[in-house]
RNA sequence: GCUGGGGUGGUGGAAUGGUAUACACGAAGGACUUAAGAUCCUUUGGGGAUAAAACCUCGUGCGAGUUCGACUCUCGCCCCCAGCACCA
């Protein structure tokens, strides 16, 4: 006997939408709570079992918070722009726009097909011009406060794309979408001052709820390093080359210095005087090699001495200065005092090169050296009047004293480094810039030195433009639609060559200018996203400020991994702006991360077309139906763990779902009044269980309670009375929201089950009235006792040592001691 | 190397100090059926013991420790997964 969820699903799915039953209500006086899930990037390849296994989960969430009288908000829209979205119309030939228009409608249907809970009525659209027009707007607000800036750096550029890549977006030397190598390249780009928040990025993690690797990866991602720089005069010449170092206590170890390549560049001049041309040479294949080249020779460190000298501005030591490939150019000053006998790499290469190794730091039990470096702690020594101080302590004073000399000072670095935030790429939201040359020239050359020194100008064609903002009122920056829309050669946007849109007046002067041919990356339009679900119709704001209050923080917002350093970082960064500009409250977006497991093939690999291992939802949805696939999502395993779709565990749960069908004809049919204590009992803990592991992640085992309880109903000889039956129709519900209406409308209700207060267990049905006692003897189960709940110590001991199983080990022994744990366990110590 | 998570039956997993293996899959046997499928019932960690049971014993990556009692806590080690990685 089974059910005909095809005729089922698709009824209840078009009911709920007319009675609108999923909206979160505006002030409502209900609590609210805000769920979110990552919006979906809707790509040619549709939604996917990875989609379903948060979104199905977090529906269960959501759909049980409506029940417990909670103001719901549980939203969906569509992160459209993008370098996907972009790939695929140029592949299908088709314009994105209308590649992401059908894409929406595909994706829009298997979401609904699925029996989520969303509130329709806020769907929003990154690629909508009326969204973005205030991404574009939130631009702007950034750029005011001086947190965009447009700079010439080195860029990771991935040939086949033809797009600049943020650090986020390289995985081991390679672009992350498409696995090609990333090659290095000089161009001007706009940079967002993620680095300002590095610290309060890393601070705030501590008022939030995340998971305990969520925030790790973060700290780790922004990699805060506190220590100090210090000045090293050059022996003649007249600069100093600064160098940064986290342990300036080992500063007397120094025994010479070493440059990054790019660094070593500026010294080019100086060294050309002292006739060593192969230095030239080194810097230059330095610099030629690519980021993954750079990474494959890891192993083995090269350099080669710039053949002249720096001092040591306290003990006057003379120091050869080298420049070498494994000085990064990117962190702390680009150059670095070698310690050899305390820091491995300078040890290597000390060794290679035959340069001195002095110790600083001895540690008698632990130090290695001169075997190897020792980078342990220890008592200072060759450090001249900071002889005998401890790491902590000799860091303090040298850095204390280097500053009263004015030789260095205290400083902080980061590996994080400030947001890429242009592409040369069409579809993305346009830059809402100009520059103008006009505006440029009539600056006073204070006014031009300082806009050099701040970033804050452009060169186009040789010459130096003023960055002008695009009017408000003029908001969105419309992208204009074309018909060529692939990527240049160059590496510049598609949309430097529509001259007509290309050219405009300038705001501030009137004269001719330039826009801005970048787009934003398809991080922009998601970094506020959860903002615009708020007033999502809103042409005056952003978003409403008494909407924004009433609604935040983000209760619980669950996403993938992937997004930890990428996407979560920069919305989190973006919230903090705006809640300095005031216009968001608290400091925090989210109040909860989750993270859900990938979803791997049958195989236990990677789904991929290649592979043939896809589950395709939809297949699965037609052949089971939706409640199949939801409780399956939600029952296949541990919610946060990776794992193998089975083909099989779906038949399993559809066979739970068949059962429930079952049990509702006998149900219904019998007609009882009361349910026999047991089975109440059971109900009573249900209820329990399913609230509390739902709202803890533990989908899988509060689906395990439910196929409990209805096996205990299949054994047959029960009784269950009609208004305890849907109890569990309503426990059901949050799970598998179809079937439960069916089943709940078919005794007669009117109203929904989604619309039922979640039932209140009774936690006097919860306490058995019997109990098993388990016996031990010295630790081991040897009987167990059902006795009534609450038996007194004596009793129990009395029954428990009567046990024949338990008399057996007590031959020959005493007991030496009783352990007695009320109403679960005794055990008798014997010796 | 650093950071975080993990290691339990044939398989996915349950149990966060108290009966190890809930729930599901798979497998074996049986009922129904001309048959297959579906469905239902029974069994299902290893070894020993028994006519059958009761029962005994080993068992949660390895080794130690704490405890009346450890999958669970502590220490050391091995392995797997994820992220970062010449970050000074």
């Amino acid at each position: 006997m089974s059910f005909d969820h095809q005729k089922i699903e698709p009824k209840w799915q078009k009911h709920w939408e007319k009675e609108n039953l999923y909206r979160g209500i505006n002030f409502s006086e209900k609590k609210k709570q805000y769920i979110l899930i990552e919006f979906p990037y809707p790509s040619g390849e549709r939604l996917h079992v990875g989609h379903g296994r948060s979104y199905c989960c977090l529906d269960a969430v959501a759909r049980l918070r409506r029940m417990q009288g909670y103001n719901v908000l549980f939203p969906i829209g569509w992160d459209a722009f993008g370098l996907p979205a972009e790939n695929y119309a140029i592949k299908t030939g088709i314009h994105p726009s209308i590649t992401t228009k059908e894409n929406i409608t595909n994706s829009k249907k298997q979401a609904q097909s699925w029996g989520l809970s969303f509130d329709w009525e806020r769907e929003i659209n990154t690629t909508d011009p009326d969204y973005y027009k205030w991404t574009q707007w939130l631009f702007l607000q950034l750029y005011k406060k001086d947190l965009a800036y447009k700079k010439e750096i080195p860029v990771n550029w991935c040939p086949k794309d033809k797009t600049n890549l943020a650090d986020e977006e390289v995985v081991a030397g390679k672009c992350e979408r498409c696995g090609t190598p990333v090659e290095r390249r000089m161009q001007s780009q706009w940079l967002l001052k993620i680095t300002a928040y590095a610290d309060r990025l890393i601070e705030d993690l501590k008022s939030v709820d995340y998971r305990e690797d969520i925030s790790a990866q973060q700290i780790n991602w922004i990699g805060r390093s506190a220590g100090a720089q210090i000045k090293f005069k050059i022996l003649d010449h007249k600069s100093e080359i600064t160098v940064f170092t986290t342990r300036p206590d080992t500063f007397y170890g120094a025994t010479f210095l070493v440059l990054s390549p790019e660094k070593a560049r500026d010294y080019l001049d100086f060294v050309a005087g002292n006739k060593r041309p192969e230095v030239a040479d080194y810097i230059e294949k330095a610099l030629n090699k690519s980021e993954l080249q750079r990474q494959e020779e890891l192993k083995e460190k090269t350099g080669i001495s710039m053949g002249f000298f720096a001092q040591n501005p306290l003990t006057g030591e003379k120091l050869p200065v080298w420049v070498a490939d494994f000085v990064l150019s990117g962190y702390g000053t680009g150059a670095i005092m070698a310690v050899p006998a305390h820091d491995q790499r300078d040890f290597d290469f000390a060794k290679k090169y035959n340069l001195p190794l002095k110790e600083v730091v001895k540690n008698e039990k632990e130090s290695m050296f001169p075997k190897e470096a020792f980078e342990g702690e220890g008592t200072l020594v060759n450090s001249g009047q900071f002889d005998g101080l401890q790491k902590e302590e000799a860091i303090d004073k040298i850095t204390q004293f280097l500053e009263k000399k004015k030789m260095g000072e205290r400083a902080v670095d980061y590996k994080l480094r400030d947001w890429v935030f242009s592409r040369q790429h069409y579809w993305g939201e346009p830059i809402p810039i100009i520059f103008c040359r006009n505006c440029w020239e009539e600056k006073s050359e204070k006014q031009k030195k300082e806009a050099r020194e701040g970033y804050d100008f452009s060169k186009i064609d040789g010459k130096e433009h003023a960055v002008v903002t695009v009017s408000e009122e003029d908001l969105p920056v419309a992208l204009p639609f074309v018909e060529n829309y692939k990527p240049t050669e160059i590496g510049a946007s598609p949309l430097a060559e529509i001259k007509k849109w290309v050219e405009v007046r300038c705001p501030i002067c009137d004269s001719q200018a330039r826009r801005e041919t970048d787009t934003m990356p398809n991080w922009a339009g998601s970094s506020w996203y959860f903002l615009r679900y708020l007033d999502p119709k809103n042409d005056k704001q952003f978003a409403d400020r008494k909407k924004l209050d009433y609604w935040l923080p983000v209760d619980w917002y669950n996403g993938g991994m992937e997004h930890t350093t990428l996407h979560l970082l920069y919305s989190r960064f973006w919230y903090k702006v705006l809640a300095d500009l005031k216009l968001v409250p608290g400091v925090e977006p989210y109040a909860k991360r989750t993270s859900h497991g990938v979803v791997l093939g049958p195989d236990g690999q990677k789904m991929s077309k290649s592979r043939e291992n896809v589950i395709n939802p939809d297949e699965v949805v037609a052949e089971f139906g939706a409640d199949t696939f939801r409780l399956y999502e939600a029952f296949m395993g541990p919610f946060e763990q990776t794992i193998a779709w089975d083909p099989k565990g779906v038949l399993g749960v559809r066979r739970f779902l068949d059962r429930v069908w079952k049990a509702h004809q006998t149900v219904s049919s019998q007609k009882s009044v009361v349910s026999s204590q047991e089975i109440q009992r059971s109900l009573h803990r249900l209820i329990k269980k399913v609230e509390e592991d739902t709202l803890h992640l533990k989908f899988n085992t509060a689906i395990a309670e439910m196929m409990k309880f209805v096996n205990q109903l299949a054994i047959g000889n029960y009784q269950l009375a009609i208004e305890d039956w849907k109890v569990f129709l309503q426990v059901l519900a949050p799970y598998a929201p179809h079937l439960a209406e069916e089943l709940w409308h078919g005794l007669g209700e009117r109203d929904s089950v989604h619309r039922q207060p979640w039932p209140k267990y009774d936690p006097k049905l919860i306490v058995e009235e019997s109990v098993t006692i388990v016996v031990q003897v010295n630790g081991k189960m040897r009987g167990k006792l059902e006795l009534p709940a609450g038996t007194r110590e004596a009793a129990v001991t009395e029954l428990a040592a009567g046990l024949d199983s338990v008399k057996s080990h007590f031959y020959g022994k005493r007991v030496a001691k009783t352990v007695f744990i009320p109403d679960n366990l005794i055990n008798f110590v014997i010796l």
